[in-house]
DNA sequence: GGAAGGTTTTTGGCATACCACATGCCAGAA
DNA sequence: TTCTGGCATGTGGTATGCCAAAAACCTTCC
């Protein structure tokens, strides 16, 4: 597949060795308008207001500067994302989750990230399980998480990426960025989180102590339950988000 | 809804009540097309050739009878899906796992049934617990699984299909429908799964044991273990597969 | 005979035009 | 004043056509 002709295309190729990069593909304005879009949708607060948010694909072909033929595919992508949701002759509406689909977003991610820390326990190296630490090094009995609520939740996010990461498994890795990312809209669950970060780190550490003994029952019990915890106090927190 | 102005708009309004039946909404071509292409997709069998499935826009937006552009919508559409992949000026290819992301799947459908096995022993009704076991009603003594593959392996997806259902988690359900659509498509998983067939049952009956019995745990570990048995016999015996 | 180089063909990417339908406004009738 | 039918307008859906780049083909010259 590589190279149609291998017969006698070596002797005066040496330059082909040298540091060509592979000239960059130069995305398509399709993929363009996908990222700028689903970056935009993340950034916006949905849950600011009653109506539901709607999108415009002329207006966005304006503002990206391109026809509206990328646009529909860039917003194609997104609905399967589902990110967005289309309807004929109406409008393209930003998907708003309930809290019940959150809380089911989050079990599915304690599911994922439990078997993760199940197939670390047998593979990772123990110094990139011991690097998990790092995550929360800056903080401590003299700098309580729950007094830097934003920057704990940073390193919180970061850590359970870089867990499911350890695993190796391109899978869980997609499958948890996916839900982290529906996720993630509800700024509450990082800030209304305050009274939670004061058991949340004991339990990361109570995960990393685990993965490095390599018990692999502990760890996936540990982190299962660490997340499940969250889902459980969203459910049991979360009414005023969602009004 | 139905009527706007129920205060004087009724004498000589029979005519109003005779059969109007709620017009189809008639799914537009796009979906159409995505449904028709997946459904295909689907059914190909993908390894059976060296050289990869290729698509071609023009010749399916003929045998479609529509224009490209709800064709490109649907592929645009089913490359999120990660069933296809383009290459600009190359073509679109159906994307061929590798055993390796077979089995990654598997391992990622475990985690999922194993939580939902989980949720089933806190939430579902015993009716429907019990029920489970009629997907294998047609097996056992005189009647063994392996002596009839196919028929034991339809069953044996509706059951896993059922179980999740159970879990009554749409997130759940999506993740493991669309893993399961992945996977299904290595014949051998129901072919070469004969010397499986044997231990499946029971497990499977253990599982629903366990889900009746509501003891969590133990229904939580008989869904991982089976399905991790799948993917470690995927792992050892699906060579011949893949090149 | 074979290879370099030019030309045609193929293929996805994109822009544009037009369509059908949902809504809202508004004149005119009741 | 209130209600109704029609028209203007806005929105997503679809069809087409052209373009650039890559691949295939073909010509020509050593």
């Amino acid at each position: 597949m590589s190279l149609r002709k291998p017969t006698k295309a070596l002797p005066n190729m040496a330059e082909a060795d040298i540091a060509i990069v592979r000239i960059a593909p130069e995305s398509s304005f399709k993929n363009k308008a996908y990222d700028a879009l689903k970056d935009a949708i993340l950034k916006m607060d949905i849950y600011s207001t009653p109506e539901p948010v709607m999108l415009d694909e002329r207006a966005l072909s304006e503002r990206l500067g391109v026809s509206r033929t990328p646009i529909r595919e860039a917003i194609a992508m997104l609905e399967q994302d589902g990110f967005v949701k289309t309807v004929p002759r109406r409008g393209i509406m930003v998907v708003r989750r309930t809290k019940s689909e959150i809380v089911d977003m989050i079990r599915a991610w304690a599911a994922l990230e439990s078997m993760a820390a199940r197939l670390i326990t047998t593979t990772a190296r123990k110094k990139d399980i011991t690097a998990l630490r790092d995550f929360f090094k800056d903080f401590g009995k003299d700098r309580l998480p729950e007094d830097h609520v934003e920057e704990y939740s940073r390193a919180n996010i970061a850590f359970h990426q870089a867990l499911i990461s350890l695993s190796e498994s391109p899978v869980l890795v997609d499958l948890t960025n996916d839900l982290l990312l529906h996720v993630r809209g509800y700024r509450q669950l990082t800030i209304g989180r305050k009274d939670r970060t004061a058991t949340s780190l004991p339990e990361h550490l109570g995960i990393i102590e685990a993965l490095e003994a390599r018990d692999t029952e502990l760890a996936e019990k540990r982190a299962r339950d660490h997340t499940l915890g969250l889902a459980a106090y969203v459910e049991a927190h979360g009414q005023e988000l969602f009004t």
